[in-house]
RNA sequence: GCACCCGUAGCUCAGCUGGAUAGAGCGUUGCCCUCCGAAGGCAAAGGCCACAGGUUCGAAUCCUGUCGGGUGCGCCA
């Protein structure tokens, strides 16, 4: 349990002692007080707002609540002053020892600490990555695939039980055009000049081997027949060797979903059919026309035609939205509304990460969510931003035309796993990001990854020094020897906890990096005191036993740092190279 | 035209789901260091949180409207 959510289950005590004395009514809503740092540690180690949460629904001011609170407050042995400030904010302050303490829970939990358990166990599937299977992922779907991997850490840790999931777009057109482009390539194998590659069809080299293997298993035999007799085949091994490649991509951010969901098999497996069956029942679908697209030109030409609807108006949607086409078969929307009731089946939250420009599409979806499920399950859609990629500050040119686009692996393979990681996370996921070939591998403190991979090199640096110094690691700490500028640093490595809570109720991941910035550059700045004053350093060749207690605090901080990390997906550094 | 996202320091962005005097990096200015505990340190200046209303003990945060930017909007996927 973390120490502010022992402090809030302490004050709970308190809150139930005064509605047994009668001073707070007995089903009083207690859902909005908290028990936080406060933002300027002068005001002291924890704070309430209890008082002025509760003092109008207790008919009370928050003065005369807060002094019923606090005497009570006072009595806990680890609280060595509560104080009374601004509107009615109860701030309490801690005994060293209690801080100390923490540390020890730190390093003794070590990678536990953190964990906690605001998930209940409740089931939360999270979509990410989906990226056509018509090639290998580039550096458009790279932000999503870490945002939604690195949130799928943190649940876990906040105790949800999390399916990774990948949903595999292969029923549409697009799929058909990918099994034309491999047959070329299949013909190319068998020696034909097929030339250029038309428009419209995919012209990567990576159909190529693809093309070589159907050309050993089939030979010419495909050669001569109707598209009909060959598509089938030529869709099914390209899907394949597709969703293949993108394992590998996505191997390399080491990224390993649970579950690859395909969007044809839940078509023929008669998924859609019910949905539609169950949403007509509930009077949410009907024969209509849609209204004619603002988005056209009056020279456009229209015809409205009469489809298959489903309500979604009713959930908030500005339009009701085609399930089936006119031709009978579905739209993507119709499949995706049964594959997200297919999801919701196994889970109590769905969470999706697409890209901005599908924004348009939520409403639908989380209204068909809510129709199926009746409301019993959630659908969060965190849309991801563009990645602007530059080189110095110029800006990376791509011709989509020439199939020039920047790949994943290849920007992995120029910075590294850890470094692309990181750096997905250091802005919310709505603002785009630029990314920077030169300045994320630049050593300098305004580039957080080295910044805070830094801070853990150097503590890792303190354990290799440490026996030199003549420091004994196996002997326990003289914690009493730390002094409050020291526990500064300990205060903040116990916001870890709330940090991973707070990323996980609201699904954003980025929160760990920037907490792990900030911690990472009060270290530093407590080691830069070192360079002022040689008695501030952390190993004292002349004081094993104070060199040993700050010793406890550097590997109190790696450890916050080494956890953070894994949460992001990212290794921590032994040594800066 | 409509929907969604956004508007916070000169620039790039945080702001812990409504808390106290709104923060960081870059840039600027000043002082210090250049000691491999290297790949700088300390500090200062810099803000009507786009604007106008509303909700309440309390708003950058929630609601409404306006302005500005981005994205998307046929049975595509």
């Amino acid at each position: 349990m973390s120490l502010y959510a022992q402090y809030s289950a302490l004050l709970d005590g308190v809150l139930d002692e005064l509605v047994a004395e009668g001073v707070l009514a007995a089903g009083i809503d207690r859902k909005s007080v908290t028990v936080e740092p406060p933002r300027d540690p002068t005001h002291g180690d924890l704070a309430t707002n209890a008082a002025m949460v509760l003092a109008k629904p207790a008919g009370t001011n928050p003065r005369i609540l807060s002094e019923a609170i606090r005497t009570k407050l006072e009595a806990l042995p680890p609280v060595v002053s509560v104080e009374i400030a601004g509107p009615g904010f109860i701030n309490l302050r801690l005994t060293p020892d209690a801080w100390r303490d923490e540390l020890k829970t730190i390093i003794r939990e070590g990678e536990d600490y953190g964990l906690c358990g605001v998930g209940n166990n409740e089931r939360v599937n999270v979509e990410y990555v989906s990226a056509n299977p018509t090639g290998p992922l580039h550096m458009g779907h790279c932000r999503g695939a870490v945002v939604g991997d690195s949130l799928a850490r943190i649940l876990e840790a906040a105790g949800f039980r999390v399916t990774k999931e990948y949903y595999v777009n292969d029923a549409g057109a697009q799929v058909d055009t990918l099994a034309r482009s491999l047959y070329l390539r299949y013909r190319e194998a068998l020696g034909e000049d097929i030339g250029e590659i038309p428009e419209g069809m995919y012209p990567g080299d990576y159909l190529r081997p693809v093309g070589i293997v159907m050309a050993a298993d089939y030979g010419d035999d495909l050669v001569e027949v109707p598209e009909e007799e060959w598509l089938p085949a030529f869709r099914k091994c390209a899907i394949k060797a597709m969703l293949d490649l993108i394992r590998y991509d996505l191997a390399l951010l080491d990224i390993h979903h649970d579950k690859f969901a395909s969007e044809s098999d839940v078509q023929q497996s008669g998924a859609v059919d019910q949905a539609l069956q169950v949403l007509r029942d509930k009077g949410l679908v009907y024969e209509g026309t849609l209204e004619r697209p603002k988005s056209l030109s009056p020279e456009d030409e229209w015809e409205p035609v009469e489809l298959t609807l489903f309500r979604s108006t009713k959930f908030g949607d500005d339009q009701d939205r085609p399930m089936k086409k006119s031709d009978g078969s579905w739209t993507y929307f119709g499949s995706d509304a049964a594959y997200h009731w297919e999801k919701a089946k196994g889970a109590d939250h769905l969470v999706n990460i697409w890209g901005a420009d599908h924004a348009g599409t939520v409403k639908r979806v989380q209204s068909a969510v809510r129709a199926l499920t009746d409301g019993r399950v959630d659908l969060d859609v965190k849309l991801v931003q563009m990645v602007r990629l530059f080189r110095g500050g110029e800006p990376v040119k791509m011709s989509k035309r020439a199939g020039d686009f920047v790949t994943l692996a290849e920007v992995v393979s120029e910075v590294g796993k850890d470094v692309v990681r990181f750096m997905m996370l250091t802005k919310r996921a709505d603002t785009p990001l630029d990314f920077d070939f030169a300045k994320v591998v630049e050593a300098s403190k305004d580039n957080p990854v080295f910044y805070v991979q830094y801070a853990h090199a150097r503590i890792s640096s303190l354990v290799r020094k440490s026996a030199e110094a003549g420091v004994d690691l196996a002997a326990g700490a003289d914690l009493s020897l730390l002094d409050e500028e020291e526990l500064a640093l300990v205060k903040r490595s116990a916001q870890y906890p709330r940090v991973v809570e707070g990323a996980a109720l609201s699904h954003e991941p980025h929160r760990v990096a920037f907490y792990l910035y900030d911690l990472a550059a009060e270290f530093h700045a407590l080691w830069n005191r070192g360079n002022d004053d040689p008695e501030r350093r952390f190993l004292l060749e002349n004081n094993p036993q104070l060199s040993r207690a700050r010793l406890e605090l550097a590997l109190g901080v790696g450890q916050i740092i080494r956890s953070g990390l894994a949460l992001m997906g990212v290794a921590a550094a032994e040594e800066m190279r």
